[in-house]
DNA sequence: AAACTAATTGACAACGCTTTCAATTGTGAT
DNA sequence: ATCACAATTGAAAGCGTTGTCAATTAGTTT
């Protein structure tokens, strides 16, 4: 019932440990007959190499850890996606981390973070990549990103779509502001001049950087951007609802609304309906993310893709190279890209 | 630059190994002065012991690696996601092994399976838990099922959802079948008398139940079931429409469709949409699994529920209780749950 | 056949932790 | 003091690989 070890099937083959461990690994020559001798008692024995054994001595495990604060967030299965098909191609294998609190805590995932940082070191992971919780705070605590630092100098680190204020860790990710203007302008572009912005969290990073592309192109437009149309403070499609509750109760609307992510403004297109209102003829409404939602609500979501795929493969490549040790540029950056479907069309008026 | 060992805070601090180990590890008494003295270097130098030389010592892990088909796919988070709780509170770990092949491919899949059992075997998970893929075939090849009974002889293993014919592991799973009568039901005592059946594959056994809940209850309430209203060949958003696409050409129509899972609802949805159908006044539609999407699609899908977060959850319970060693029944069930939202009404005769 | 290079192999020390067994130290009782 | 016993500790043997270095064997060359 034991695991037959190499030792096993060294003396089996009449031969030392060495030399399996060679034609395990192809490390060194060997003889042809011996070869096909040992090779024989590893499948007659169905033998399986310990990789922790092999991994204590190589020191190496060949496991990235990823971090991510909700496997249930589409967001994250679809840059999982990328990473791990890439990951895999390389030989990589994957240890999930999901930070996630049972009761929608933050602090409680903070502090999640903390744990898996600490136990990623001790499997001795090859790598990790942190998407999404603390380092997407716009102002996150010293002691949340000397954490992270710390971890970044005992093994390679890579960032998705975050950043640690006055540090300068390895990170890909995408120009929220730059998307933020895409889809402000495409709004403007079709007519509209009412235009107001829901969802995200003020105390977060791409939040606020989606809130500046939107004031930015308001502005250069020379239009208003009006305070009360400004809601924030959450990313599911809940909150997108109670966002676009509100607005409806305004005595003045806007005519569209550039939402924070896809699961906010499926949201709001499911409160709009509900009042009665037609998307896109009533209301115009652009999401943020591009996650398969996105594509399959009725209408379909206009909204600015993140290519979560080709950034979870872009990571992918970057801290490979990075734990190969060759040189990579500390940041990069991908563009966001506008897909325009069904959601938005020019305000009433126009027609 | 190196790592601090317990030999480094050993020799530090003046004691044996032995001695940090069992600070480390409470595993007994120590002085309280010679204890406070290490806990202090650890602290010092930042000490985190190696879970690779600590699990080759002690033959135990604390990971599970979990094999499913597609990240991707909604259903899946939503069981990591109680799988995930339930197994972190038992102070377990994840691996993460997604079989998806680019190309979709299904041999390539497969091959990916196997892949990965052995090197979860390799990497010495504690246990093992697969859903979707093999697990799900009506009938997999000899290979397939010998490949993961020796993989149960061999370490704790759960399938999910799945079984493999003439076999006995340990799985938790709910009950397809009566998902299809409690479905199909609804759609009759709504008044239905016209009902299609679209998805899945007859090639799956999750399809294969799901199909005779649905025609036993037919036939259990003297409806007839057509054949050409039973259509299957996905599970996907895209077949979805296809189906629908397919039936609206045909010369007479369901007034009700039971879906094989939320996905091909939605598919469904979206086709009838876009030819003027309305649901559920014009067709009455009911998905499967009742993932996130099912509750944000405009109608409100109705749906059966697999409560896949109990399944998860149940899983990790299970799971740890044979790793321990407890012994617990081989097969859990779980009932599945109808869940009546926006998408059925009674036909439009009815009225 | 001797000398020499090339091809194969084996011994053994890591890797960093746990655990067993025995040795040492400390305590209160006599 | 002395003894019995409990509380602490240390030495060393694993756990299953890999990798280095030296030794052995085989193959050429002269």
């Amino acid at each position: 019932m034991k695991p037959v070890t190499v030792y096993d099937i060294a003396k089996e083959a009449n031969v030392s440990v060495a030399t399996v461990s060679r034609v395990l690994n192809n490390t060194a020559p060997v003889k042809k007959s011996t070869r096909d001798r040992i090779v024989e008692l590893m499948n007659k024995y169905q033998f399986q190499p310990n990789a922790l054994a092999r991994s204590l001595s190589k020191k190496e495990t060949g496991m990235i850890g990823i971090i991510l604060p909700d496997i249930t967030n589409p967001f994250f299965p679809a840059v999982l996606a990328g990473l791990e098909q890439e990951a895999r191609s390389k030989g990589y294998t994957f240890f999930l981390c999901d930070t996630v609190s049972t009761n929608g805590d933050s602090k409680e995932q903070y502090e999640r973070e903390s744990q898996y940082l600490s136990l990623l070191i001790e499997k001795q992971v090859d790598g990790i990549v942190m998407i999404g919780g603390r380092i997407n705070l716009a102002r996150p605590s010293e002691s949340m990103v000397t954490e992270v630092v710390d971890i970044s100098k005992r093994v390679p680190t890579l960032l998705i779509n975050g950043h640690l204020p006055g540090q300068n860790i390895h990170s890909i990710c995408v120009d929220e502001r730059e998307g933020g203007e895409l889809a402000t302008q495409h709004l403007i572009d079709l007519g509209h001049r009412d235009i107001g912005f829901i969802g995200g969290y003020q105390s977060m990073a791409n939040s606020i950087h989606r809130v500046q592309g939107f004031v930015k192109t308001m502005e250069k437009n020379g239009l208003k951007v009006r305070k009360e149309w400004i809601l924030d403070g959450g990313f599911s499609v809940e909150k997108g609802k109670l966002f676009m509750n509100h607005l409806l109760s305004l005595p003045e609307r806007p005519t569209a609304l550039f939402c924070a992510n896809d699961l906010v403004a499926i949201g709001a297109l499911k409160s709009a309906y509900n009042a009665g209102l037609r998307v896109p003829e009533d209301l115009s409404l652009v999401g943020f993310d591009d996650v398969p939602y996105a594509s399959n609500s009725i209408p379909e979501l206009t909204t600015v893709s993140l290519k979560c795929y080709d950034v979870g493969k872009s990571a992918a490549e970057h801290l490979h190279q990075m734990i190969t040790k060759n040189k990579v540029s500390r940041k990069t950056k991908i563009r966001p890209e506008l897909v325009i479907r069904e959601s938005t069309a020019p305000p009433k008026g126009l027609n």
